[in-house]
DNA sequence: CCGAATCCAGTGCGATACTG
DNA sequence: CAGTATCGCACTGGATTCGG
């Protein structure tokens, strides 16, 4: 999971910070992270959407790059909590920038999709 | 190309931003472009890793989504040329704190791929 | 020089089921 | 509550080929 086979090009700032965020649900958990939500449980309640599979592969990939940090508190229950690391931090400013941007745009967004797919849709799936 | 089969979850902006400029060159493309380069082959001269037909989906893709606009001249020869919508031009300051955060950051970040590879990769690539 | 069609491999991620 | 293993599908994007 953690190797890389084909050689990325980080020609751009951009895919290194894609190589980072780039997953599906990451840009959220690190979100909700950021606000206060620290446990597995709890975060899976935020994105019910997303298997506790994914969720830990994302997580642990966020760990990975140093973004978030992983305590274990050996109890029974179990007790797992994230936190942002310093350098996960730096980063949030980036994020939010990112977040407003997505924000502000989401209605149109929407909309387009659905005029467009007036005009290009060949298969609605199935 | 264009229809989604699967939703997409939009509980953050950055879903929405991914969308538009998650493609693997589109954010280069878009880089390249707000800096003059606007001739397909030129662009492809500065991209010889992706073949012509990637670039041209990515590019159909940002302008699909109205952040590029595609100038055709019926010339013989053909002549394209690209440029940035008013809306595209938007999107560049976050483009550039993202590519700006992960610049600083790609050293760091190769180094780290290395380290870790030696504990984890499995196969470093035929 | 510009673009589209077909074919195909790698990967992400979702469902389900199981362990401590 | 927390984490992992196996399986399978859909999507991106690469190669190649063909048309204006």
């Amino acid at each position: 999971m953690y190797e890389k086979k084909i050689p990325k090009d980080f020609s751009c700032g951009i895919s290194v910070l894609m190589e980072i965020i780039g997953g599906k649900w990451k840009s959220y958990l690190l979100f909700l992270i950021s606000t206060g939500v620290r446990r597995p449980s709890e975060l899976h309640r935020k994105v019910p959407t997303a298997t506790s599979r994914v969720l830990n592969l994302q997580l642990k990939e966020l760990e990975f790059h140093g973004i978030i940090c992983k305590e274990i508190y050996p109890e029974v229950p179990p007790h797992v909590e994230y936190s942002l690391t310093a350098f996960g931090k730096s980063l949030m400013p980036v994020i939010n920038a990112m977040d407003a941007w997505g924000s502000g745009y989401v209605g149109e967004f929407q909309q387009l999709m659905r005029q467009k797919s007036e005009l290009y849709v060949v298969e609605t799936g199935e």
